[in-house]
DNA sequence: CTCATAAACTAGCGGTGTAAGTTTTCATTC
DNA sequence: GAATGAAAACTTACACCGCTAGTTTATGAG
């Protein structure tokens, strides 16, 4: 088959279909070559679209990261806005969790990765916080939100009660968080990021309320 | 060559050699026939100890799962433990970051982190916090944690400053990020962990010593 | 109309994990 | 002490992987 005289590929559908190909069967199960047959064409014409794999895997994980909300930091107070983009954040990255161990290793280049970091530090600056203080904030929590998307506490547990009671005491109940993996990992997330929210408003009434306060113009 | 006198493998010596070259090449660089070239054999004979390429991988993660201390939760009041945790958790990442996007993705069948798990819940349990609430601090710290090592915030970044100026005004100074992606991970860690104990710390006396001080035998 | 480019193809390279079967040595049992 | 079965190396080979090179033809620009 030579050029057809419609191009039976496009960036967007690749993108889509491997997209559901990771969704359905994980990361580990996407070649070229099955992407290519699920687009009805053979392996190396995704070639013409995308140099290499990993740049289709960017593409993937940008659509993903596309999908948070950010924009509480144009319209509500800080910690509120902090609170919704960690929950809209960890939404994206959930309803594709397969994708995740690729997204987490950093934003690269990849263009909403970059929109977002953009988005919550200058809302965290606009809020008063210190330049390098709002980078901390941004990764902290990114970090908290990509290790609970990727490390899913609840589904490393095995079925098999014999297995922990013998060696790990206070395991004796960890065959059970199979069965509540959603609720345990929502629950411990939630618990967390209400914990450093909470550390966080102390933290700016400590420090940058109290600077501001102290200035002449404060 | 058959069966040689003295077995020219071990699960130990595999196992170690798989960490050094995981440390020096990365873990997308290690392949079974790199594995037994640097064990002078070939890659199949590696069959003969584990059964997998993971069955590796799993027992490279364990060892550096093994580094991590828990002793605090034997001997320190339980915020003090879980910061030590925290922080000897993190040293243990960091000190093998090519491992650990294939460690996050939960503990599994892998003895040390079950065994530290045991730790975390049994400490924080034996303290006082509900059963329930124990597993979501254990998991939200190994979400931090987690999150932290795997995806440095800064070393995502890239060193050409143009590339943000144009599209992301408030990542003007991103480029440095790069310069000082230990210092800003660190940070980030630090204020991170600082805020999510400090909340839990609210939570405690909120919760834990209240329903204590109201039962008969508080 | 010309012609470079685009978008599909086929063929193939070097690499991967691992299954299968072979050979020899070690450890155990009668 | 001989017999035997498991252990631990080997070689060969399979199916798959990402990707390159070169081919063919349709498209769109000058």
């Amino acid at each position: 088959m030579p050029r057809p005289r419609r191009p039976l590929l496009t960036r967007d559908g690749i993108v889509e279909t491997a997209l559901a190909l990771i969704d359905a069967d994980g990361l580990g199960a996407l070649s070229t070559r099955r992407l290519a047959a699920a687009l009805g064409v053979q392996g190396p014409s995704l070639y013409n679209h995308f140099a290499t794999k990993d740049e289709i895997l960017d593409a993937v994980a940008d659509t993903v990261t596309g999908a948070v909300d950010t924009s509480g930091f144009a319209s509500r107070d800080w910690l509120t806005a902090l609170r919704d983009w960690a929950w809209s954040y960890r939404r994206a990255l959930t309803a594709h969790p397969n994708i995740v161990p690729y997204l987490a290793q950093g934003p690269g280049r990849r263009p909403a990765a970059l929109a977002m970091a953009d988005a919550v530090y200058g809302g965290l600056v606009r809020a008063g916080w210190p330049p390098a203080r709002a980078t901390h904030i941004g990764a902290a929590l990114r970090y908290f939100v990509a290790g609970s998307a990727l490390g899913s506490f609840a589904r490393g547990f095995v079925e098999d009660p014999e297995l922990y009671a013998a060696h790990y005491p206070h395991l004796r109940q960890a065959h059970r968080l199979a069965e509540h993996q959603q609720s345990v990992d929502e629950g411990a997330f939630a618990l967390g990021l209400d914990a450093l929210l909470h550390g966080l408003a102390a933290e700016y009434t400590r420090t940058v309320e109290t600077v501001e306060s102290a200035r002449p113009n404060g």
